[in-house]
DNA sequence: GTCTATAGCCAGATAGAC
DNA sequence: GTCTATCTGGCTATAGAC
């Protein structure tokens, strides 16, 4: 019971960061979309910043699932596991379910910072992706000048290019057109100069 | 006189837009730092949107600059006009005076669509990348299998990429490096396929 | 744990004297 | 045009009954 009404609160607050941002989001509207009162609310989660906390720790566990079943694709390039991972994040984008979060906003950032599961999920997913990378230079596929941390910060801004949302908002191009643009100029971007 | 206070303000707006973004950025901070009270502000712009807007109007004129000046470069290729466009935001930002606006604002982006001068600037913009970026695609520096809007909403995504800042932020690297790794990894990645 | 009602605060905008 | 002082609304968070 608890746990399914916190998952429905969870969900309405990654719908609405996702929709217009933690500043703008208000704890009224998260409380009017799950369909109870405000009050409640903060029986569950103490603060707004708990509630924003949360949702990132849900798409955290979401990315770490995605991340375990590209580890476990037999014969695969450690390129091609990255190209999996950040494709599953610009179709999140796309379809409206990826929560932003204003990198700027300090009161956020302190909580995320004292967030231990949030961090823990953190550290997991970059040791994964960072091993991929360090492998696809290996293999030649990412250009070995570039240090890891540079491809490891460009992976994650995929998942706030706004990009692909505007190219959907023309309407003119089908999202698996648009994922396959951006996806490709990216990992072009990263391969060694020929 | 009116004009330097005004230009005063406008210098103030785009360093708190770029330091805080619009949501965090508070009337009362502007006029603090202008060193006027806040009811003085409200004499010269009547809305912090309108703040925000001919903040990012003096963006673009300074963009439409750098435009003027390539455009008038002679023996360049279309793309080598295009990084240099690229190179001045990359490092704009680096230096914290690249205003940032959430793509979400409502408010904000119905004053940004109402405003003549902000619409012409952009306009006068986008028609000189557009025209190099065709050129360039014409001279195979650009995959001509690309849409140019997307090319093209690229460039301007470059310019509120969180990338240069993380990196920046890690303190382990000089901002030339930085700015050199993103802009050949994003030109890179708009070339032919090989 | 859920609700109604409200406290407390902060930020955008304004009144009105000078 | 600049100021001080204030209004107004909305938002986070809480009190207290059930």
């Amino acid at each position: 019971m608890l746990r399914v009404r916190e998952d429905a609160i969870v969900a309405a607050v990654n719908r609405l960061l996702a929709d217009k941002g933690f500043d703008l989001m208000t704890v009224d509207q998260v409380a009017a979309d799950v369909g109870i009162a405000k009050a409640s609310l903060y029986k569950h989660f103490p603060s707004k910043e708990a509630l924003a906390a949360a949702a990132m720790v849900r798409l955290l566990q979401r990315l770490l699932a995605v991340v375990d079943v590209q580890a476990q694709v037999v014969g695969a390039r450690a390129v091609q596991r990255l190209q999996a991972v950040v494709r599953w994040a610009l179709q999140l984008q796309l379809q409206g379910e990826m929560p932003s979060l204003p990198s700027q906003n300090s009161s956020l950032r302190a909580e995320l910072i004292g967030h231990k599961e949030y961090l823990d999920l953190l550290m997991q997913v970059s040791e994964h992706l960072g091993a991929w990378i360090v492998q696809a230079q290996a293999e030649a596929d990412i250009d070995p000048g570039l240090p890891p941390e540079v491809v490891l910060y460009s992976v994650y801004a995929r998942a706030c290019d706004p990009v692909p949302s505007f190219l959907k908002a023309t309407g003119q191009h089908e999202d698996a057109k648009i994922v396959g643009w951006v996806l490709d100029c990216f990992f072009r971007g990263l391969r060694p100069a020929a």
